[in-house]
DNA sequence: CATAATAATGTTATAATGTAACAACTTTAA
DNA sequence: TTAAAGTTGTTACATTATAACATTATTATG
């Protein structure tokens, strides 16, 4: 199977509600957050939004925002290098952008491999203010 | 006051209790690991922990991954660039290498610069298997 | 088709992590 | 010596996440 596999077609009822709600706001959401939207269609329980974001996240099609505790929509150009992926969070206006670049992934490979690490997940996050922000 | 400038000595009483839990443990600690540990020491309450914790980050004395919700003291060798410090963390034996590199830490300057991005914090934890848990 | 295996759902309860707010006391600097 | 800043203690609460169990839906296989 492979990346981007997961096409909307293939979601489950609550999966497709979930990245629905990720795709259609302007940021990330906190799992409670997301709950709260979907009360309308029937969401009760923390459980639904955490099951159906596990999957979502295994499909790539959302990733984890470890230093919010939240959630985004996958939107990252391409999809070429999603193990080293990062994302610039900025702390005035909450929107997050997300990229790749091949000399940062070159040389966190030469980092990992060179302490004979085995990488299983890379979390890489800047808080700060974003071009949009300081220059009004 | 330069960057270490909080010896143990200037700590207040938490703070120091606090600071030698994280010391004398082998990994990262949570919040509620430290409290649970320093309740011999008159700990009552998760503020008296997170209050200290949040000088002791504020000193460069402890680090926060934000991938564990856990805390760690800072142990990197040297102390010349504490913008672009690493974590590597085993998810078998919980040890937690830290550690700083020139060229990702240009290359990250280069690529936060070039988004015309005012740096914050840089959150940067790798999960995966350390060399002696791999090779036993 | 039958049916076993896997995946998804609904639900209640609880665990783990983190903060607000208020009152008191201690240290530092003017 | 007294004002300011920092530290502490405490109660209550907010937020984030998981355990556990029962049920239904979907998929794969003989």
């Amino acid at each position: 199977m492979n990346e981007h596999a997961h096409i909307s077609a293939n979601l489950s009822k609550n999966q497709l509600l979930v990245m629905d709600a990720l795709t259609n706001s302007d940021g990330p959401l906190s799992a409670y957050a997301i709950l709260d939207q979907l009360c309308d269609q029937g969401f009760r329980a923390p459980q639904q939004v955490y099951r159906a974001l596990k999957k979502l996240v295994d499909f790539n099609m959302v990733h984890r925002l470890e230093s919010l505790n939240a959630f985004v929509a996958c939107r990252h150009p391409g999809r070429e290098d999603h193990e080293t992926l990062a994302f610039m969070i900025c702390e005035n206006c909450g929107q997050v952008s997300e990229f790749t670049d091949n000399l940062l992934s070159k040389r966190l490979q030469h980092l990992t491999g060179a302490a004979h690490f085995v990488l299983n997940k890379m979390t890489i996050e800047f808080r700060g203010i974003c071009i949009n922000c300081h220059s009004t």
